[in-house]
DNA sequence: TTGTACGCGTTATCAA
DNA sequence: TTGATAACGCGTACAA
């Protein structure tokens, strides 16, 4: 049982001037000031000077928060984010961010850690909240889809981004891992390497299956035969890269890769690192491939080959459906994919 | 004149339960609605579960709006940053979702990029929102102080991070710039280099003239000339230092530096370039240090050498601050700097 | 232990 | 063109 704390109004707070405080110093009802200051419905414009330039000198700040109350609107979205310093996270924000600055919505950020947990209890924060609508891109932990289910039901506009759920009921906008991990992956083998490995995500995480599921069936139209020792779970941070790579290396020789498609840029670091530190070279000895597009890809001692996701694009679009349910103008349900790039740098050995 | 557009209760919004249909429905007062669910005051243990899972069952979610209005308490805070893709702030974010999610605090995160109007508006709109407290990192184009005077007049409590504005009367967290610039510039003048240049920031941002000043006093210490040629203005940006770089580059070889001093690493990214277009060598004809530790510095053709920000402490300590202020804990106007630690790599030839 | 009355700051509605 | 009233959903204060 907690404990009672008695609630009581902020004693820290700011003293603010209110619109009936201006009325009455006009002498007038404060629905005139409302109707002065939001230039709004009939109003002498003498009256509507007279109000402004008092409610400049006072200092008048409107309270949404009482306005939201009544007009049930709180021109606010809430964004929630399993990650916020991979890059692909500040980049969507930024894309979100353009699209709600010019329609006048606020963002409120939350951010899940991958914890489903705390991913439920920011929803719920929001809810409380009263956001317009929600934009969320899954945390990896969470397993049971109640929560969003209980959001859709209720009617509350919500988007996923990058990270979908299929089949919910809810709009989604992603980018076509499977295709374009297939696509990365027949790049190599157009190539000509043979023995191509994969270094997976987490089989529970839809872009990890989506990308395991695209380097096969790359693999499968040139008749090539997926062995099950090339396929490595990596997880999709740096270390499990290195970890992974290193049991490939241990492989008797005549079964190592010829060639590596990570599930993400990270992995394909640390896959690097433990290619080096054995002491062979990348590509002249193994070829390899990430997916992301990091920031860092560029400038590794050898340019990673990956592929681009258009994390900007994939933020705006979702933030534009969002807003297209919360204002009705756009109320189906949607699966926005947007298209990849590849981006061949040496790491490959294409030329 | 705008649009007289009629306000109206919103059409498409979510449909909730209240207290009081919990209440009617059980034959209660609203009243013993909330202290059952908020668990506060006397209550019948009894009556507290009926109502908890009515709530339940109803899909109860409190609105927060209202308590907020009557409580004068939004339990949020608000953040402008003035850039989101560059790795500081998403750090920096990192270091305040810590904090105030810790102490049940949500953000409202809005982005000026650089721009002064955009910057006073998103101060605006938190104010309107009422929240609770601001963290703000100024936008590189504001020149007028007059909208954070006036919060701090009104007694909305706010904090500075990364950008200050010195003897506002409001507190402060950042790096000590000047000292670490003069740091990493002794650092090279003590490997022997005479003719070290500087890349300077513009002179309007604080961290700029700070940085110029670090580094005009190392060479002070030492008694050595800072010759005006080489000191240019770069900017903040990849593009900047590598127009920058090439200006010195053109000077008379007797004058052209040994090395560079850079305002921060991308200016930094973009001299090392020019460098290389020129088939110079780095550090061996000339030495460079960064700024700021980008993710990229230790991952390119040279390791940059540069000086590390703690972005993430930063953060936690402004939210810290924040809400030390904000619940009168540490009402104190402080100025807390964090310090920064040098990151030796190739780049500078020390070794 | 529970209920009643009122207020938070604003806007919709309808009357003046 | 302006004003009075009620309502938004909740919590405080006090009465029962």
């Amino acid at each position: 049982m907690k404990k009672n704390i008695p609630h009581r109004k902020n004693k820290h707070a700011v003293n603010r001037v209110t619109g009936k405080e201006i009325a009455d110093m006009l002498g007038i009802s404060a629905m005139t000031v409302s109707r002065a200051i939001n230039n709004r419905g009939y109003i002498h414009e003498e009256t509507r000077q007279k109000v402004v330039a008092a409610a400049k000198k006072m200092g008048y700040s409107p309270n949404n928060i009482a306005k939201s109350l009544v007009l049930k609107k709180t021109h606010t979205i809430g964004v929630v984010i399993p990650e916020i310093t991979h890059s692909f996270f500040p980049e969507a924000i930024r894309g979100i961010e353009e699209v709600t600055y010019r329609a006048h919505y606020d963002l409120i950020l939350t951010h899940s850690a991958e914890d489903a947990k705390r991913e439920r209890d920011a929803i719920r924060t929001l809810e409380s909240k009263r956001v317009d609508g929600i934009l969320i891109s899954m945390a990896e932990s969470v397993e049971d889809h109640k929560t969003y289910k209980e959001l859709i039901a209720i009617g509350v506009p919500i988007v996923f981004f990058d990270r979908c759920v299929a089949g919910i009921g809810a709009s989604c906008v992603s980018i076509d891992d499977e295709l374009s991990a297939m696509k990365i992956t027949e790049h190599l083998l157009a190539h000509g390497y043979k023995r191509v490995a994969h270094l997976s995500g987490p089989k529970d995480v839809s872009i990890g299956r989506a990308r395991l599921n695209g380097f096969k069936r790359a693999l499968a139209a040139r008749g090539i035969v997926c062995h099950p020792e090339l396929v490595i779970d990596s997880g999709f941070h740096e270390s499990g890269g290195y970890a992974a790579m290193k049991k490939l290396l241990a492989l008797p020789k005549a079964q190592q890769p010829r060639a590596v498609v990570a599930v993400n840029d990270p992995a394909a670091f640390g896959a690097m690192r433990a290619i080096q530190e054995r002491g062979l070279r990348i590509p002249e000895d193994i070829a390899i491939a990430g997916f992301s597009d990091d920031i860092r890809a560029a400038m590794m001692p050898v340019p990673l080959t990956t592929v681009r996701q258009p994390a900007y694009e994939v933020g705006r679009l979702a933030a534009l459906k969002l807003l297209g349910l919360i204002e009705g103008k756009s109320p189906a349900i949607e699966e926005i994919i947007v298209q990849t790039e590849q981006v061949i740098r040496k790491s490959c050995g294409c030329h």
